[in-house]
RNA sequence: GGGAGCAUAGCUCAGCUGGUUCAGAGCAUCUGCCUUACAAGCAGAGGGUCACAGGUUCGAAUCCUGUUGCUCCCA
């Protein structure tokens, strides 16, 4: 056998014998399905860390629950991501010369596809690299056939029920793209940028001194509507109620009074230009004022703007000509530079332009009810519980949702538009003309124009728990039901845990509540998993753009894919944010590499027919039942989604206990063999620990389960069952803290005296019938002891210690140093002194002895009388130490 | 501006209904060791006023109030 453990032939051995043989597939039988849907990454991307974190968390649950003899199905997939990948496509055209709106869509979404053939399955192919055990037969696409069929059916039936309207919304427009952007997609930057503060004189009618006015854009002042001022602002207070003019156009607005405006901010007079700003379109409705669009599409001023000179003129240009136009009026008081943080598009960097416009919503108020209630009555439950404050939060305030994009790759909005701009919802054109033909039978095909725009991502995503088990083509459109279940949804449905980022908590795991329960009447998982996010050593989110991101494939080739999983797992609770180390990655290689080695040691023994010495028999008890205590904590951890702890524990449990006590304690001498039923026993061992470790580690459990006795080969440890835990001897335990603490105290006796373990020490006890007896042999086999015997007259020259009620003695050669020997008992006397005097006090205090728990009081009671009596045995030695 | 959360060893974090799981784990550090499975290792050690200030209590890392500092979400 190899000194180090290789993992690479390994891992890809185990995957293709895994996929070859078809154990990540699930079908619905009579088993207790256990559900997880993968979070669907976005098809432009490609695996980064946190993926490998959210992933290796999915694959372990769905080991475990297949371990325990669910019928695991991990259904994986991923999403169109509407606006970056089109974003994406625009730009690999741009590089080749060809402009998005050249095309026209049919043939933009043909590269769109080609894009997606070419590069979408790239993270899927990725997860492989990482163990997941996805059910890959089941791979879906929020785009494809059955999946566009039902987001769009579901929109229908939205609309139907009135939940879908249509509404002016004041969005982000990138004048560049052409296109509405989300909140997420304008970016500010967070030193502000220089900008200039215009103060302008407006005339105000029976007023001679007018009112000067403080805009950043003086260019939209023809959209304007209204002045505003602070109702108890003094200076202007007895102008509210009176006409301005609109310098040049001359359009006469009222000049109101709004507590918005602030009256230290500018000059505390505002123009309220509803088109163009989001607060001025909030005052615009509080006032019933009517909205003056002056700005196309492409950042040009329209004719709205009543001012011939600038029809088609771009805005910032615009603003140039009106500052020098106002300049020559003299009406320009003064212009002032200062920053203010203006935003961005991610996309094309072009400054976003507020901008009104007729939107897609889903009124979201009544029909989330019930998805506040699952969560917080605890039907679904979220991990950590502290994210239900913030989704309760959410939820409680929860706004339309604004599903239309301005995009081509998408979902197409199914609503068709007659040249009358009448409006009709339908599935399919067909459908729409017949409806139309009842309103008029001469309508042609030809006259229907579809909704240009798609719908948001998410609007396809939140129904992905029903419709990855192609829920919705029994959507009843007359009912709003889904009138029969197919075979998959029915056995599915609802899926166990969800794993995903808290940030799309609102976007997504809110929404797929809402969805289920809207249209299965039940929860789509029970329990919600939020990892947390993947970032630096510094604590810097990692980004493409910091280049702080490792390649999780050039991680997995250095330190395997068993590696790096634990890695992930080491330290990342759930919930919070992981600090990423390619350190931790190391230790999970270094973790693969001990436990090759346990297996080599094994491997390396003769066997001999006789019996084995009564420590092995102890040891092998001792571990059972330590083996046992911590897989009962395991399934604690796993039952409250403690991953990282359940991984720590069981880390340990092989490492420490495993390798560093039990197998030296049954470790034959060198040259000799051991015997079988410790060999069999400690086989067995081996095996259980393979499998505890298992989901955390598939390949390398598989190999070694493999290769510690003879498997039949067309077995797997993923099918094996997970480990049953025998009664845990807790007497057993207590006596073998206490031999490892007497271990622990004899290696340390060598260690300050330079003994080497080659020399055979003796070891003299004041107590020989203790029940720790039994430990003997452990102890001296560890320690090199020549024997440990009952004390029975002094021994001058010894090391002393005490452990529970006993005195041990190591007599010590002639070289002895008393002085330092004195010095270190006196030392340990003091420290059991102070701790007598706080346990004392705490006796003595009235208080506690009639008020605290009976219990509680006993213990300090024995604690004090166990104090009392190690003074006093250390004392005597010091003593017996004097007297030398 | 509104809301939520966090502060414990050098780092990342546990610490449940206040009391032997009470100050703990892993990593890192330090000191010995190439001891026949493993130096990707073994054996041992050091290290914390539980952010600060009050309060409740016989008893507070834990409960309450305030202060400071950080993070996230929404506007």
């Amino acid at each position: 056998m190899e000194k180090t453990y290789n993992p690479h032939t390994v891992e890809d051995k185990w995957y293709h014998t895994w996929m070859s043989k078809g154990l990540f597939t699930s079908k619905p039988d009579e088993r207790d399905p256990y559900t997880i849907l993968i979070p669907p990454p976005n098809v432009t991307g490609v695996l980064h860390m946190g993926h490998m974190l959210n992933n290796t968390i999915q694959d372990v649950l769905i080991r475990k629950a297949r371990m325990n003899g669910k019928n695991a199905c991990w259904v994986p997939g991923t999403d169109h991501a509407s606006i970056a990948t089109e974003a994406k496509v625009v730009a690999m055209l741009r590089e080749q010369g060809i402009k998005k709106s050249d095309l026209g869509r049919e043939e933009f979404l043909k590269y769109a596809w080609e894009w997606k053939e070419k590069y979408g399955g790239i993270i899927l192919e990725q997860l492989k690299k990482l163990g997941a055990s996805c059910d890959w037969e089941r791979t879906q696409f929020t785009m494809d056939e059955h999946y566009y069929r039902a987001v769009i059916r579901v929109f229908v039936d939205l609309y139907n029920k009135g939940l879908i309207y249509r509404g002016m919304r004041m969005i982000n427009w990138d004048c560049e793209a052409k296109t509405a952007l989300s909140n997420e997609e304008v970016i500010y930057n967070e030193a502000g940028e220089s900008s200039i503060m215009y103060s302008v004189r407006y005339e105000v009618e029976n007023d001679k001194n007018g009112i000067i006015i403080a805009t950043q854009r003086p260019e939209t002042i023809m959209g304007d509507v209204a002045l505003a001022v602070n109702p108890m602002d003094e200076r202007y207070k007895h102008l509210i109620g009176k006409i301005a003019l609109v310098p040049f156009i001359n359009r006469r607005i009222p000049i109101i009074g709004d507590a918005y405006v602030d009256k230290e901010f500018g000059t505390g007079c505002l123009k309220v230009t509803p088109a163009h700003d989001v607060n001025d379109y909030e005052i615009g409705q509080r006032h019933q004022l009517p909205v003056i669009d002056t700005l196309s599409a492409d950042g040009t001023l329209n004719e709205k703007c009543e001012l011939p000179e600038f029809y088609g003129i771009d805005r910032f240009a615009a603003r140039k000509l009106i500052v020098k136009k106002m300049h020559e009026a003299g009406i320009l008081v003064e212009e002032k530079t200062f920053t203010t943080k203006i935003g961005r598009s991610e996309r094309t960097n072009t400054v976003v332009e507020p901008r009104l416009s007729e939107q897609w919503f889903i009124s979201m108020k009544a029909f989330s009810q019930r998805a506040l209630e699952a969560v917080e009555n605890n039907e679904i439950k979220l991990h950590p519980a502290k994210f239900k404050n913030t989704y309760r939060h959410w939820m409680e305030n929860v706004k339309d949702w604004c599903i239309s994009r301005q995009l081509w790759w998408g979902h197409r909005i199914p609503a068709w538009y007659f040249p009358n701009g009448e409006m009709i919802v339908a599935e399919t054109i067909d459908e729409a003309l017949a409806l139309a033909k009842k309103k008029n039978p001469d309508i042609k095909r030809e006259d229907l124009r579809q909704d240009d725009d798609v719908l948001d991502t998410w609007a396809s995503s939140w129904l992905w728990p029903v419709a990855v088990f192609d829920g919705f083509e029994n959507l009843d459109l007359k009912t709003g039901k889904i009138a029969k279940k197919t075979q998959d949804l029915a056995y599915y449905y609802p899926t166990n845990v969800l794993v995903t980022a808290p940030e799309i908590l609102f976007f997504w795991v809110a929404r797929m509540i809402i969805a289920g329960y809207e249209y299965m009447g039940d929860m789509p998982f029970k329990d919600v998993y939020l990892t947390g996010i993947v970032r630096d050593k510094q604590g810097r989110k990692m980004s493409k753009s910091l280049g702080n991101s490792p390649d999780p494939l050039l991680l997995i080739e250095k330190y395997s894919a068993d590696g790096v999983r634990a890695g992930m797992l080491f330290s990342s609770p759930a919930g919070n944010d992981l600090l990423f180390d390619e350190s931790l990655c190391e230790q999970g290689r270094n973790f693969t590499n001990k436990i090759w080695n346990a297996l080599r040691l094994i491997k390396g023994w003769e066997v001999t027919n006789q019996t084995g010495d009564k420590g092995n028999q102890i040891a092998i008890e001792w571990f059972d039942s330590r083996l046992s205590q911590v897989l009962s904590e395991t399934n604690d951890l796993f039952e409250k989604f403690r991953i990282n702890e359940a991984l720590m524990s069981i880390y340990k449990l092989i490492w420490d206990d495993f390798c560093s006590w039990y197998l030296e304690m049954i470790k034959p001498a060198f040259g000799q063999p051991i015997d079988r039923e410790t060999l069999n026993q400690t086989i067995h061992f081996f095996d259980t620990l393979m499998r505890l470790l298992h989901p955390f580690m598939p390949f390398i459990t598989e190999e070694i389960w493999h290769l510690l006795d003879d498997k039949n080969k067309e077995d797997s440890i993923m099918l094996a069952s997970w480990p049953k835990a025998n009664t845990v001897n807790n007497e057993l335990l207590s006596i073998y803290g206490a031999a490892q603490a007497i271990i622990i105290q004899i290696r340390n006796y060598r260690k300050t005296k330079n003994i080497p373990q080659k020399e055979m020490l003796a070891l003299y006890t004041s107590n020989q019938n203790t029940d720790l007896s039994e430990c003997y042999p452990i102890i001296m086999k560890l320690c090199n002891l020549s024997a440990i015997e009952g004390k029975t007259n002094n021994i001058p020259n010894a090391y002393v210690f005490v452990e529970g009620e006993t005195e041990y003695y190591i007599p010590m050669s002639n070289d002895i140093d008393l002085e330092a020997e004195y010095e270190r008992i006196n030392k340990e006397i003091v420290y059991l002194e102070g701790f007598l005097k706080s346990v004392t006090n705490k006796l003595n205090n009235p208080g506690f002895v009639s008020k605290a728990k009976l219990e509680i009081v006993e213990m300090e009671n024995k604690k004090k009388a166990d104090a009392e009596l190690q003074i006093a045995l250390l004392r005597k030695q010091l003593i017996s130490l004097q007297s030398n």
